[in-house]
DNA sequence: CTAAATACATAATTTACCTATGTATTATAA
DNA sequence: TTATAATACATAGGTAAATTATGTATTTAG
C-alpha cells in the first residue's frame, strides 16, 4: 500500500465534510486542498474524484454552479440540504468506524 | 453504507494486528473476536475473511497448523517472521492514514 | 516558447469486498 | 429426539470504488 493511497470508501465522506466546512468548492481545489492539508499523505486522483463528483449530484448530495474564470468554465459543487443531512449521518458513521477500528488495533488505550 | 460494513482496505490489517496481539488463531475465533471487542459493530464475513487468510499465506505472511477437535479438523493461522515486519509497517502505515483522515474531518483539533 | 499548472472528463482495468451457497460437526432448545 | 443454531471450513459470482491511462483545453512561469 502506497503511503498516498486512500484506503477505500473514505473518498465521499472526504468530500462531503470538505464542502461542508468550506461551503462550495470545485474539483481541483478540493485535490489540492487535501494534498495541503494532509502534506502530501493522501491525494485523490482525478479519475476517481470527478466520477464520485457526478455521482453525488445524480443523487441529489450536491448541486453545481458553473462560473466563468476568463476563457475556462470551473464547476462549482456544493451541498444541497438533502446532502447536508446526509454528510452529518455519514460524518456520525465514520466516527463509530474509527472508534472500533480504535479497538482492535490498541486494544490497551480505549 | 451499513454500519457494520467495513471500509475497504482494513481487514488484511486487522487480521494482521489480531495475530500480532494474540499468537495465533482460526479464521472463525476472528470473526468472533472483532464482533466482541467492537461491539457487534464490526462484522467480518467469512467470504471476505477465507480467501483473504490464504492469500496471506502464499505471500508468507502467515503460516498454518491443524488441530483436530474432535472430529472437526481447525486450522490455525500465525505470522510468520517476515509477516510480523510487515505487520509493523502497515501498522504505521494506517496510523498515518488515520491522522491524516483526522486533519480533514476534524480541522478545529489537530 | 515551451513546460508545468490548472481544470475538466472518461474508458479500461483491478481490487476488495459482499452475497449466496455448499459441506460437515457439535451443541442447544422445543 | 429431533430440528435448529452455532461452530468451522470453503468457493463462485457479482458489485462498488478505486487506479491507471488517456484526452482536451486554458493559463502561468521559466
Amino acid at each position: 500500500m502506497n503511503k498516498s493511497t486512500l484506503y477505500k470508501g473514505f473518498l465521499e465522506p472526504i468530500i462531503m465534510r470538505l464542502l461542508q466546512e468550506n461551503g462550495r468548492m470545485y474539483g481541483y481545489q478540493i485535490t489540492q486542498m487535501v494534498k495541503e492539508i494532509t502534506k502530501g499523505e493522501l491525494q485523490i486522483t482525478e479519475g476517481a474524484l470527478y466520477p464520485l463528483l457526478h455521482r453525488l449530484e445524480e443523487q441529489g448530495i450536491v448541486e453545481t454552479e458553473l462560473e466563468n474564470i476568463g476563457n475556462r468554465v470551473r464547476k462549482y459543487y456544493s451541498l444541497t440540504k438533502a446532502g447536508k443531512k446526509q454528510t452529518s449521518v455519514a460524518m456520525q458513521e465514520l466516527t463509530m468506524f474509527m472508534q472500533s477500528l480504535q479497538l482492535i488495533l490498541n486494544p490497551k488505550l480505549a
